[in-house]
DNA sequence: TAATCAATATACTGATGAGTATATAAAAGA
DNA sequence: TCTTTTATATACTCATCAGTATATTGATTA
């Protein structure tokens, strides 16, 4: 397989589809941040096009729909919050620790632009269907969160708190800095989290 | 003074004033629900006069226009946050305690219909202006939130935690029923907040 | 009783924004 | 070279919704 050389302005059909692919991830890059900083009704298709210096039309040509732009960047944050589950359930150690592992990635996805848009995207504004699949595959990662804490009191490293109360308050305390965090402020997404799952897992921590 | 014995249509001064008041807190209360149920901008002024059976300028009789109707309603949820963290700072016993107790009630709070509606405002949808405002207030009871845990280690009856990201793990545990909880579901504010409280604290109990 | 005020409605204006019809130009394929 | 496809734009339509102009009715006050 020859590759080419020298810059071309004639590309080959890969190159072709990798662009496309490139100017779609552009498009939803700028459209999350949007959505994060304005809120997804606020934010028009109008102000993220302008914001890639290009028209709306555009948009409609790599991404069906407003709500399709939506439901793709979620979807990007719900990989990356999948991602890091299946690697915890498959890490070993104890308990305790996978689930420190777990939380510490989990809050970091969640200062993530696409992460944050999970935590910020409410159901309301999603159609029924693309609602109940988003709600199925949030119930996904609280499964694994659950399972981690379960576990972990099994194992003897975590103390034998309320499984699903004590996911409440971890999935809470974590998902928090989607709202507050300000990605250009002096905390840098890595401090928070490990200080925030240090909090927090004190109280998971099994007395003496 | 006598007072009126028979129901008559002619009304009082204060009747009449009081009568406006009643119908000022009806609007409000039907609006503070459509903005949560379905987010601020998604819902209409026309949807909120429609809920109580009145038309849009009756609102803006009662009520300068959207924004206003949002401020009011941020308005009675702080007040309520503020009523419990005066309460805190002014209660005896151990910084623990007062803790406990002012948590239990901070979780309540962000179950009712104003208390959620604090929590899932954020700052873009307002003006600078009432911005500023908010922050400052959220600002207030965040401190309290602090000056209680700092109290809390001074006394020992708290570990020595790190206050800053304990207070926002706190925050972030309790605020977060404000987005998923069910006012018509199985769990009843009141043992979400004290299982809830139970768990945050559990991190705070100082090691034997 | 006349003048005013309070409470309410209907019917409008004007802006915004999602989504589309249509044109164009360049590249790819036949 | 002719045709088709891809990428893009301009300029629309249509719906929604905040906010307003104006009318009406009944009670209050002078």
């Amino acid at each position: 397989m020859s590759k080419q050389l020298t810059a071309s302005p004639f590309r080959s059909r890969e190159e072709r589809s990798r662009e496309r692919e490139e100017k779609r991830e552009a498009v939803l890059l700028a459209a999350v941040r949007l959505f994060n900083a304005r809120g997804y009704h606020a934010a028009s298709l109008d102000d993220v096009a302008a914001s890639l210096g290009i028209s709306k039309p555009t948009i409609y040509h790599y991404l069906g729909n407003k709500e399709q732009v939506l439901v793709e960047c979620v979807n990007r944050g719900l990989a990356m919050l999948r991602a890091a589950a299946d690697d915890a359930m498959r890490a070993q150690g104890s308990g305790f620790d996978r689930l420190r592992a777990f939380l510490c990635r989990y809050a970091k996805i969640n200062m993530d632009d696409f992460g944050r848009c999970v935590i910020r995207t409410s159901d309301e504004v999603l159609s029924m269907d693309s609602a109940t699949r988003f709600r199925a595959r949030k119930r996904e990662i609280d499964a694994a969160v659950r399972d981690l804490i379960a576990q972990g009191i099994a194992d003897g490293s975590i103390a034998p708190v309320d499984v699903r109360f004590a996911s409440f308050a971890l999935a809470g305390a974590l998902n928090w800095p989607a709202r507050w965090h300000d990605p250009d402020g002096p905390l840098a997404p890595e401090e928070i989290a490990e200080r925030l799952v240090d909090v927090v897992m004190g109280g998971l921590t099994p007395r003496a």
